[in-house]
DNA sequence: AGTTTATTGACACCTGGTATCACTAGTGCT
DNA sequence: AGCACTAGTGATACCAGGTGTCAATAAACT
């Protein structure tokens, strides 16, 4: 596999994202660490108001209005990334901090991410060219996985 | 100016795009004909509702359902293209058929069309590093632009 | 002119998301 | 442990943007 892309995430727990909260100076509350833990529970990208649903089944009940909060303010910490697809339709992926790319199964969600930014060069020579000021991209790549092109989903 | 973008757009008349809208089967309305007129008066990216505000002033009323439907049948016909921003709202931007990449300014809207795809090549990597058939990509590129940097609007 | 069929637009409806605000519960201090 | 302070919660109402329905209309073809 070559440099420019990976698929490890970075896995972190429950309590080191609730520390992470903590140093940013979020409290550490009921309603967050179940929220934290259901989006642990994905290893795709999902939707907010799949996680509104999913949390309004639990035990805890947690309201519409966290659930959004919360997902802000995971995204904001760098435990969250927010993709938002051709069609306008944003998801979640846990796992994922910092400035990243993927490339993601239109059939499963199956995402590998890609760590090195291709945009470097294209940028600089953008900035020189326009003299823009560039500020920020959207790059996402999307297709068939392997799995869901064996499996004839294709 | 390099090879890798321009910023020309290929300026279609509304007979033109009426000629275009017939050739694919289209009837020419006058509800249609409407939201041509409206859609070559902006040579910035507009929003599906300012256009709905616009067209509801003019003389001929036009409805809301057949604004959406005639942008998505623009777009289909390849005289209109539609930017999803990050923040994941739509716009629209008109005279640019085909395969496209932009250099948008966040203050005045002001647009840079690139022709040549710069991601080919990482494609073309990825899809024998990974085995995915990739299908689709999103790539934009967002800034200031060198007037709004001038007047301090930075 | 008459027939056919795409198109229109009023309307109701929907999804995803936000503002409000009285209430609750972490957190730090003592 | 008790208290004060403030961040966080969630019910509710609300909103924007967009879609589905369907009877009425108007292109297009003959
Ligand atoms: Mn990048
Ligand atoms: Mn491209
Ligand atoms: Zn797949
Ligand atoms: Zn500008």
């Amino acid at each position: 596999m070559s440099h420019t892309h990976e698929s490890t995430i970075t896995h972190l727990t429950e309590t080191e994202i609730e520390q992470r909260l903590k140093q940013h100076g979020y409290r550490l509350t009921g309603p967050r660490g179940a929220v934290v833990e259901a989006v642990l529970g994905h290893t795709r990208p999902f939707t907010a108001e799949q996680l509104v649903a999913e949390l309004a089944d639990g035990p805890e009940a947690i309201g519409r209005a966290t659930v959004y909060r919360t997902l802000e303010v995971l995204a904001s910490v760098d435990v969250l990334t927010r993709i938002v697809s051709p069609d306008g339709h944003p998801s979640y992926l846990s796992g994922a901090p910092g400035h990243r790319h993927h490339l993601l199964c239109e059939l499963c969600g199956t995402t590998v991410t890609f760590t090195a930014c291709p945009m470097t060069d294209l940028i600089a020579e953008l900035a020189s060219d326009t003299h823009f000021e560039i500020r920020d991209h959207t790059l996402e790549v999307f297709g068939i996985c392997p799995a869901c092109q064996q499996a004839g989903r294709v």
